[in-house]
DNA sequence: TAGATTGTTAATCGATTAACAATC
DNA sequence: TAGATTGTTAATCGATTAACAATC
């Protein structure tokens, strides 16, 4: 009933504090402050305050947060160095590019299989991945304790997919196509509708457009800015 | 001061009340109430007639929203057979799978050239698109009037190309770097840092081993999957 | 010490959810 | 008509922002 948690977008703030920390670190600066960091992450120093009290380590007055140490401290929070292995479904342009996709690496993620239904596509390798039959993918997940999925196929495809998924004991689904798959309550999915958030981009030219003869309206803009 | 303008939450349901729409439409389904609408685009009944609030026009009682026309007025709404053209920066795996990805025809947007610094990329083919030098950006950009950039680029490259793109005019950035490029007020960036998103999944499964054995934290479920 | 910066509590804001009257 | 469904206003919730005391 009470809030226990840390919320969603400090989370995803978290990992922008430690990339410049550890870059930081990296350059020899020993301190940063939340200024600094609310900069780098495009936030307000109060917001990095309250969201590194999610973790279990302070800053010092007047001086701010030691880079190596905390960038350790999220590091250890955000499970950054934790193997965490994932299957992909849908061996086409995105799915290829998400496979190859070398920031992963740096957050812990390693796709270790891929999987596609179609018959030019079996048995052939992407980077140092095979691709298999989507019919193996329950075993295989369940053999290998695979926990995360992602789904880039088309919408027609993705039910299926999330059904097999579910079925392997994959909890926490990634899921790039239109459709929204239905899942037991205790799996996680993430819908990243890449149209979607052109329309937000398209939106706000429009509203540019329209409001640009009256002039200046900063409060549009700071809501729209805001959201990210 | 007051709240004008749509929330952006609501502007990507109305995206996929669209598609939902125009596939019964298509179907010869006439009606959809609030109800089958929430179902497909996985949320409430009472948010998609919040959501629905902000169209102008109107559903039926006892009857639910005419398809054709609400898909309609959804695509008058959004804009989504207006032409929008965007450049894409970073001709790597991930901004090929965009400049190729079919789904952003559908919501009227086209990208129309890609650029990059590689001159191993310079003058290659992506689908019809060619790829150009950066250089040439800011010049074509104002010519063809172009207000979406899209950058898929290393970090260390970002903000270099969000400077070339808002000299050429442009006021809407799409960037998938992790950088968070600096830009006049004026311009909207929506961040999109794939990794975050894993952190987010994988924070899911961590909690979900931690708290397997005490058994069944509704709540915080509940709290972490609300935020698609 | 004085003053910069942290940590935390309280106030605000915006979006979601609930309630319910209006309607066909 | 009765009852299902809409539209809208009010209540709730969660996250952000502001305020300020504590600290080095």
């Amino acid at each position: 009933m009470n809030n226990m948690g840390i919320p969603i977008p400090s989370l995803r703030r978290l990992l922008a504090y430690y990339r410049h920390l550890k870059s930081a670190s990296q350059k020899g600066l020993e301190f940063l402050s939340s200024g600094d960091l609310a900069l780098a992450a495009g936030t307000t120093p109060e917001q990095v305050r309250k969201d590194f009290s999610f973790l279990p380590s302070q800053g010092r007055s007047r001086v701010g947060y030691p880079t190596q140490k905390f960038a350790e401290i999220i590091e250890d929070y955000l499970g950054l160095m934790n193997d965490k292995e994932a299957v992909l479904v849908g061996a086409g342009n995105l799915g290829r590019a998400l496979a190859l996709y070398p920031g992963f690496e740096q957050v812990g993620l390693r796709i270790v299989v891929l999987f596609d239904n179609d018959p030019e596509k079996i048995g052939n390798k992407v980077g140092d991945l095979q691709v298999l039959p989507v019919d193996a993918l329950p075993s295989l997940v369940e053999r290998m304790l695979i926990r995360i999925g992602i789904i880039t196929t088309t919408a027609d495809a993705a039910q299926a997919v999330a059904d097999a998924m579910v079925a392997g004991g994959i909890k926490a689904i990634w899921n790039f196509s239109t459709l929204r798959p239905k899942v037991p309550d205790d799996v996680m999915v993430r819908n990243m509708d890449l149209s979607s958030e052109l329309i937000v981009l398209s939106h706000y030219i429009r509203s540019l457009g329209a409001q640009e003869p009256p002039k200046s309206l900063d409060d549009d803009l700071d809501r729209l800015e805001q959201a990210s």
